[in-house]
DNA sequence: GAGTAGATCCTCT
DNA sequence: GAGGATCTACTCA
């Protein structure tokens, strides 16, 4: 749990890449890979929800301690999951962007109603929530739930795999949508790399 | 291949 | 009442 909790957020952003989040509802499971990740960094950054110390119901959670969830619905279709970071008043979080499928690949197909595996599975974030079976009830869980979970198998990418950049979807945080807070594995194809 | 618009609903102002 | 940490499909070239 120390791990979520320490201060730097761009950090554990780059070092959840190669980890494994992991569902678990009803004795069905499914996982995927982490390959892109996203960091908010609570107060000063226009991008996140609690920027300027904004404190809602909604963005509660990102107040507490870091290792648990926050799940909220965007454009009133989309389920974005992240992982909360550092101490209790902090309110730092991460975004799950992508991850590359490995467990209940069938469920995650029919839970997006595909057919067949393809790179759309789990490229980006309103998808991985889709595909894990993640939505906004789930908000404010433990990541030491039995439910849902990290999880690590001592899979690491190399340094020279790791690329950051600016982040997605948040043009209209003005300068700080240049920050270079985005974090994603070189090369893989579910990464969502289409440029805004 | 690139650019644009529409979907769709919860939350805060 | 407005807008958003997005995705998809469609148009045009």
């Amino acid at each position: 749990m120390e791990f979520y909790q320490r201060g730097n957020v761009l950090q554990i952003a780059k070092e959840l890449l190669g980890k494994i989040l992991v569902t678990k509802w009803d004795k069905t499971v499914t996982s995927v890979r982490i390959v892109e990740t996203e960091a908010y960094a609570g107060v000063i950054d226009r991008a996140s929800h609690a920027w300027a110390a904004r404190r809602t119901k909604r963005n509660e959670v990102m107040y507490g301690h870091g290792g648990y969830t926050y799940i909220y619905l965007c454009y009133g279709i989309h389920h974005l999951f992240n992982v909360v970071t550092n101490d209790h008043g902090i309110p730092h979080a991460i975004l799950i962007r992508a991850g590359e499928p490995l467990e209940g690949i069938n469920e995650m197909l029919k839970r997006t109603g595909k057919e067949k595996l393809d790179h759309t599975l789990t490229r980006g974030p309103g998808n991985v929530s889709k595909a894990l079976g993640i939505q906004t009830v789930h908000s404010g869980m433990s990541l030491l739930d039995k439910k849902l979970f990290l999880a690590d198998d001592g899979f690491r990418y190399k340094k020279n795999e790791i690329v950051a950049s600016p982040r997605i979807g948040v043009d209209y945080a003005g300068e700080h949508a240049k920050w270079d807070y985005r974090f994603f594995v070189k090369g893989n194809p579910f990464v969502s790399g289409r440029p805004r």
